[in-house]
DNA sequence: CATATTAATCGTAATATTGCAATGAACTAA
DNA sequence: TTAGTTCATTGCAATATTACGATTAATATG
């Protein structure tokens, strides 16, 4: 119904869901390739870069700080975004020790 | 409007966010992981295993199987879900190229 | 002060996702 | 054939997500 049952899974479970979550839209994967790659993550930068409404790119970015993927500092009037770092790391453990997984039985088909 | 502007985006950062989706979901995520782990790969096991309704985890091997990452052997009644090496492997290298990213500039903030 | 600039928030419409009961399809066994 | 098993599909209700116009909040500038 819409409503995803958490309880039935592990902690790290949930917690890969939910990263994986964060990458699961072009928009919030374009904002973090393009925090990686330039300084200019003026939030107003990303609006004009990715080209959806400033609304919309903000509710993303909101997103991924909730997360603790990124911060945002405030300059004035404008906003400047970073990768937090620290967090990017730990997400990338855990998301690579999921993604890194080799079968340990034979296939069975 | 629900409705992701995937025109605004590059292949690339497309197809990322829909791997990232696939691994979205908490049963999507168990159902990987036990397909790694275990030969036991039978549709009624990860039913009995996860504890969502058949249909539900019918609908989210249907996601996994569009999307390449496993494949499903019909044996007699019931069927035999695998994870499907080659495209895994592809998955990956698209997904370590992202999650490994390095800041190119100095941290503005 | 008034005005401009920038970004967050609110409200809402459109669409997507999740979950399951009911049913159907394919095979097996008696 | 009939009944049982296993899984896919259908249809639907509940909830989540995406996107944006309108507004607000905060800061700057004249």
């Amino acid at each position: 119904m819409g409503l995803v049952k958490t309880e039935k899974f592990s902690d790290l479970q949930n917690e890969i869901a939910l990263f994986a979550k964060a990458f699961g839209h072009p928009a919030r994967v374009a904002i973090l390739q393009h925090l990686f790659k330039t300084d200019a993550c003026i939030c107003g930068a990303l609006v004009h870069e990715i080209g959806l409404a400033q609304p919309t790119i903000s509710q993303h970015l909101k997103e991924l700080k909730h997360l603790g993927l990124i911060k945002g500092n405030v300059e004035g009037t404008s906003v400047c975004y970073c990768i937090e770092t620290k967090n990017w790391t730990k997400m990338k453990t855990v998301m690579f020790q999921f993604l890194d997984q080799d079968i340990s039985v034979e296939a069975c088909c």
